[in-house]
DNA sequence: TTCCGAATAT
DNA sequence: AATATTCGGA
């Protein structure tokens, strides 16, 4: 499948050599947040009607296959011909807004940074990049033994978070490679771990009760829509040999697109009334693939532990 | 030894 | 409530 794709091409009208950075610098930041594409982890058609259309299935790939290859075509954008490997420590998008930064700088941990500007968050990539913290003074450059100030899991965040878990099915879904894949800086593997534990405890009570008063719920959960790969499924991934064995059960469109209503941005504050309608999102492309909390929609084997 | 996950702490 | 830290067990 196609991966995040932009319409965008390059003028090759003017100077190619000069004012190269400059050029792709402006090039990207013609592109979209990537939060406003519509995820890796989100299959742009249901395996459902995948299936009935006889469609081929995807090609396995993981997202760190991914991550590796928009670094490399990131690098040789910037002609950048340092491509050697290892990536879980690095960030491949950083550096967008970093040209106006101390080129001499080196250093590329702690992920430090924080809007002054608190009404004003842009959104950009790399908003979900690093991590946000709640607060910056602390500037031990040594990612170790400096505590970190709290993390904020940002709607940015929670997004990939969940993007990242739904890509690895809930088996798979361990810290330490939701937190390799979502390839954030600065967070850590607790971060993670909490985070998926309270994450967990979401989606046990969301998938448990049907028909829940929205209010009581999270609004950060709530507002994310729950992957059907989540569904105590192995993940549909390279597991199965050859995959004729689904009954697919086609589902006709029509069915129930849920399109969560995105209500955050600020903080904490009870559902008094709210000045200004923020919203920081546009409605995503998804596919109606998660209707009602039905207990068993598909060809699932029960292969929990 | 590292990692996970539940419990517990802040 | 949200996130961090602890801790027993794999």
């Amino acid at each position: 499948m196609a991966e995040y794709e932009n319409g965008v091409h390059l003028d090759e009208d003017e100077n190619t050599d000069a004012g190269d950075d400059d050029r792709v610098h402006e090039w990207e930041l013609g592109l979209p947040a990537i939060d406003d594409l519509t995820p890796l982890s989100q299959a742009l058609i249901s395996p459902e009607l995948a299936s009935a259309f006889s469609i081929s299935p995807e090609p396995y790939r993981t997202v760190l296959d991914i991550n590796r290859a928009s670094k490399s075509t990131l690098e040789v954008l910037r002609g950048n011909p340092a491509l050697s490997q290892g990536f879980s420590t690095n960030n491949n998008f950083k550096s967008f807004a970093e040209s106006t930064r101390d080129p001499t700088d080196t250093e590329q941990e702690e992920p430090d940074r924080y809007d002054s500007q608190k009404s004003q968050r842009i959104e950009s990539p790399e908003e979900a990049d690093s991590a946000v913290r709640a607060d910056n003074s602390a500037d031990d450059p040594s990612a170790k033994t400096a505590k970190r100030p709290r993390l904020v899991w940002t709607p940015q965040l929670h997004r990939r978070f969940v993007d990242v878990v739904a890509h690895l099915g809930i088996k798979r879904a361990v810290p330490k490679t939701i937190m390799q894949l979502m390839n954030v800086e600065g967070l850590t593997r607790e971060n993670v771990a909490s985070h998926l534990q309270k994450y967990r405890l979401y989606l046990k009570r969301v998938q448990g009760l049907p028909g829940e008063d929205p209010s009581s719920s999270d609004q950060l959960f709530a507002s994310t829509p729950v992957p059907q790969s989540l569904r105590e499924n192995g993940g549909a991934h390279s597991g199965h040999g050859n995959g004729h064995l689904h009954v697919p059960v086609p589902r006709p469109y029509g069915a129930t697109p849920i399109m969560p209503m995105p209500v955050y941005g600020m903080g904490h504050h009870g559902p008094g009334g709210n000045g200004p309608g923020y919203h920081g999102f546009k409605p995503n492309p998804y596919m109606a693939s998660y209707t009602h909390p039905h207990p068993h929609p598909h060809p699932v084997a029960p292969n929990d532990k």
